[in-house]
DNA sequence: TATGGTTATGTGAGGGTTCACAAAGTCTCC
DNA sequence: GGAGACTTTGTGAACCCTCACATAACCATA
């Protein structure tokens, strides 16, 4: 029975015991074609005994490739995209590393702290960015070389990048409602400083206005469930009656059912409640709730896809992704009698 | 103005700018405190024309510290502790890097895969392993000397690993509802190959018998949402009544919240409801969750911790870290008439 | 001025891999 | 039996950093 080695073994550790040199071994570990069969063997054998494994460190080091790619997310408790983004990393080969930074962190700090997420040994860079971020080329200059996509960026950044159509995706939510007949439509908007919160709040207030009604009724939160069901109630308290309800995203909808519900109104005998993302427990909340999807695992996919083909072609073009939510018609909208 | 460097420059670059040795420079870069003023402000001015920057991969080559650790997840999908895991992970000097392995490929590829990513260059694994799993002695083996903690593993195994007693918890959940009088109880168990809901539906079980109460009015789900749909579904119209659902996760109790609902049952006049996990959205519920809570920030901060502790200790007694779920009572339970 | 202790800087060797190139071996065919 | 082409193997250097040690510079004290 072999010892606990104290050292791992190396290429020329291999080699030695099979009486070839260190580069063969590299071959057959990267399975080049040129190998005789019986070589080849003797190798293989001689890694089994050795129980060698080759370094990555020193793999990297030499290639200036290391097959990781750098997620940085600003707020990790969105991180419903995660399971998507992981999902097809691997699936092209890539593994990643996931860090956040602080969406209010001094502008510096942020620069200072991409700078050191860049400087890893990393092959490329997903940026979610929902806030107002450094421009293009303040970007490249503190990457360096290393490719990066932003995600959820501002449409029409000259920039790598993947976003939704927001305007379009609130369109549709404030269009079904316009359609079932509401006229007295209220909001509860994201925080205005994200910037798909404030594409969507833009969008309700000029479809509004363009029709000629009221888009005063709008009330702020901050994405999570307890801010929806707060300005929920501060609508209900202080502001006019309305019969439909708008929530920037499927969380704070959440709240707002339940303020709804514990002031005894019906959703959607009295209020038609519209949401936005389509998450997983939209389907099952009673009832189960309208609301605008964006596909994470579309988005996923291109973010991922367009980044690792800006590491194989580095004169890729630079150009904007633009996907299209959908609207998910379900029981928390009806017409208006 | 400088043009575009075709290479990155190197300690070496800067060491020659700066009339200095490479090994000088490498002491500005990592603080030594031996340098003179003078020097030092000489050598990070050279960094700044060159806009130098370490090489990572070679400092982990030379060192074999990388700070990264890998976290392993068996379905990426609940992917709740990941915001707590990557919080720790930065606030103790490390970078997460996130894979899976999905629970039910063969043991001799996950044992190749598992090999696979502890041979990378991390310091040290965190090991979400719901399921049953290899062996310590073989996990020691595939992991070659670097550390690796267990989270959520079977209670009792001698092994690194930090967990839940979920028999405490279940426990809890149901004498809370044979304490408001309940003495029909229903259950929605989660997938058996599961631990924690294995742990959880034995204690069902086992307390319901010792009462000399029926505890066959049991559905399994698959943790998700539409499983606890479909669930209650059928114990409603199959099964004999029932005053009270355990739920062994919150997800399946939004089904199954939802199917009652549709049946024209109320909670908690007519079915008390108690799910498990606590969940953001549970609180916000019609009517807010009863639910059991699994400390997600402790149990990241404990995996963490505990491997860090290996890696800067190798010599630190293998033990198990038992941390204990609390119910929280909200108002989707309540007395029987 | 010699002694010793501290601080500041430099040198050589490695860490483990890949790449470009050179050399040796094998085969085919006239 | 030797030219030409291809296959197989080996050598040196490079990738960029840190560590251990040696040396040089400085300062105070005897």
């Amino acid at each position: 029975m072999p010892e606990v080695q104290s050292k791992r073994s190396t290429l020329h550790d291999v080699a030695a015991l099979a009486g070839v040199s260190y580069q063969t071994v590299s071959r057959v570990i990267n399975r080049h074609p040129n190998v005789a069969e019986k070589t080849r063997a003797q190798v293989l054998d001689a890694i089994r005994q050795l129980d060698y494994r080759p370094n990555q460190a020193a793999k990297v080091l030499a290639t200036g490739r290391s097959y990781m790619l750098q997620l940085i997310m600003f707020d990790i408790r969105y991180n419903d995209p995660l399971p998507a983004m992981i999902y097809w990393a691997k699936r092209m080969g890539y593994t990643l590393v996931i860090s956040e930074i602080t969406p209010f962190t001094p502008r510096d700090e942020t620069r200072d702290r991409l700078e050191e997420l860049a400087s890893r040994m990393i092959d490329g860079l997903i940026i979610f960015s929902p806030y107002a971020f450094l421009p293009y080329e303040e970007l490249t200059e503190l990457c360096r070389g290393v490719p990066f996509v932003l995600v959820g960026t501002e449409m029409g950044m000259k920039a790598p990048s993947v976003v939704f159509d927001q305007r379009h995706g609130a369109g549709l939510a404030i269009q079904h409602l316009l359609d079932l007949g509401h006229r007295h439509i209220a909001e509860i908007r994201g925080p205005q400083e994200h910037i798909d919160a404030r594409a969507r709040h833009e969008t309700f207030v000029s479809i509004l206005k363009a029709r000629g009604l009221p888009s005063d009724l709008s009330v702020e939160g901050d994405f999570e469930v307890p801010s929806g069901y707060e300005a929920t109630r501060s609508l209900l308290t202080t502001g006019a009656p309305f019969t439909a309800l708008f929530a920037s995203n499927d969380r704070m909808a959440v709240g707002a059912l339940h303020a709804l519900c514990e002031h005894g109104l019906y959703v959607p005998q009295d209020v038609s409640l519209v949401g936005f993302d389509d998450m997983t427990e939209a389907a099952y909340l009673n009832p189960p709730l309208t609301t605008v999807r964006q596909d994470l695992d579309v988005i996923a996919q291109q973010s991922i896809e367009y980044v690792v083909s800006m590491i194989q072609n580095p004169k890729m073009p630079v150009h904007q992704r633009v996907l299209y939510p959908e609207l998910i018609t379900r029981r928390s909208t009806r017409k208006i009698e």
